[in-house]
DNA sequence: GCAGTGATCATA
DNA sequence: ATGATCACTGCC
């Protein structure tokens, strides 16, 4: 199915199996992809240039490695539901699940748009615990798109993730991607 | 460089 | 019930 929008060509919703592979995978993949919410009659849109990927339980960064709690049982489920938390008293944080039911793996998308910064683009497009297990479909009010995008090599930079200084030998994985800017 | 902010989880 | 922690941000 496809979903035309004026001045752009057309525009494929991301379906599950985009996201039933390896985390790592899926957030290279993510950059230059569309993320689109919509409370009531507004639309705001964001292109995807900042991702993370937290590829397991054994990734002393992913929240999974102490096992399921409530907060994290959404990595758990079906690859391409949001998992969403709250941190630091303030800040909703966005992942995109990731890989087969019951292995937790997740992206967090951390920029966006004109947004820099996760808890600056979540409070921006609305996004908060209500999207907590659910899938990335428009009826959910959230969801992603591809436009036609397509991130050459060359325009991928990897790096550390941020903020995980705790995570050992993880903390240095180059699993946080971004999307150079156009020059 | 570091304070603010409060849910979450382990410990008891 | 209590205390440490935290995938951040903004101001010094």
């Amino acid at each position: 199915m496809k979903n035309h929008l004026p001045g752009t060509a057309a525009a494929q919703i991301l379906p599950a199996d985009f996201f039933q592979r390896p985390a790592a995978v899926v957030a290279r993949q993510l950059l230059g992809k569309w993320l689109v919410s919509r409370v009531g009659e507004v639309i705001i849109e964001a292109q995807i240039n900042e991702v993370e990927a937290y590829v397991g339980p054994h990734d002393l960064a992913c929240h999974a490695r102490v096992g399921k709690t409530p907060r994290n049982a959404a990595m758990f489920g079906p690859a391409g539901q949001w998992y969403v938390y709250f941190i630091y008293g303030m800040y909703w944080m966005l992942n995109i699940v990731t890989g087969p039911l019951d292995y937790p793996a997740a992206v967090l998308i951390r920029g966006a748009g004109g947004w820099n910064g996760p808890g600056k683009l979540t409070r921006a497009m609305n996004i908060d615990r209500r999207l907590d297990s659910q899938p990335a479909v428009p009826g959910a009010g959230l969801w992603l798109e591809d436009r036609g995008h397509r991130a050459r090599r060359g325009q991928i930079v990897a790096g550390p993730r941020v903020g995980i200084d705790y995570a050992g030998l993880w903390k240095d994985k180059p699993l946080r991607f971004v999307l150079r800017e156009r020059s």
